[in-house]
DNA sequence: AGAGCAGTTTACGTTAACGTCAGTGTAACG
DNA sequence: CGTTACACTGACGTTAACGTAAACTGCTCT
């Protein structure tokens, strides 16, 4: 109870800067599985550790559902050969996603460094589209 | 007339790659202004000037909202410096958005990364097993 | 006249990640 | 026992940028 390593929701909130809405839409999603004693619910130190790296990937601007996969990573469940090998896959498309996307990231910040270099042409550019 | 420098919609939409359904969407959000002659549209060289912005806006990756305001600020007055300059901040704190956004990408690859080369051995091992 | 396009309007559907009530419960304080 | 403080469960609302379906209208070719 009172004793355990756990937090409650307003605890963990504090301590995250989150909403409790969203602790409870992170566990309607699968993320986060605190531990309910009655209606209460207490996050325990796994708890704590997945949220954080769901903060993380959320900086990273990964959707909810990419980090719930990535998560499983962390998991280490090796009970099971075929999951941690999916899982295993799981991660290698998702790398394999994240650096076409650095890739067209790196395009559109060159293009839009060259046009601020320019620093005229694009203002230009607007110039004559609204004429 | 037909004389005129105008495309059709289809014409449009092949020229440059988009739906019907988003030149009247933009059309909608006051972004493109075709003639209308009963009720069809014609897009005018002005169209796809602006049209051609705002594709390269959203590349860039700012809003709808954003470039049709930008587009706004020269259709009303376009010879104002300080309209210009406020286009060329708008596009400044992009580019940094967009530049921290990548460096996050990289740790986040560089992570996963490191995580996908653990767990290589023991995804190893079980391609052993498996045979 | 009929078929077949191309185009049009209206309007509901989609996805993500919560926000925002509304109504109810529970536990402690005084 | 009443009030205050939190917590809980639905469930509808929100934003962006279109997708999609339904039901026309208007032309042209045969």
């Amino acid at each position: 109870m009172l004793t355990e390593d756990t937090l409650s929701i307003r605890q963990m909130c504090d301590a995250f800067e989150v909403t409790p809405r969203t602790l409870r839409f992170y566990e309607s999603k699968e993320l986060l599985f605190p531990i309910r004693q009655g209606t209460k619910r207490f996050f325990t130190r796994r708890d704590r550790a997945r949220l954080k790296l769901i903060l993380r990937g959320k900086r990273f601007g990964f959707s909810l559902e990419d980090i719930r996969q990535i998560l499983d990573l962390y998991d280490e469940d090796g009970s099971n050969e075929a999951q941690a090998l999916k899982t295993y896959e799981l991660a290698q498309a998702r790398l394999a996603q994240m650096e076409a996307q650095r890739a067209e990231l790196d395009v559109a910040i060159t293009e839009l460094r060259n046009e601020l270099k320019a620093s005229e042409p694009m203002i230009a550019g607007f110039r004559r589209a609204a004429e």
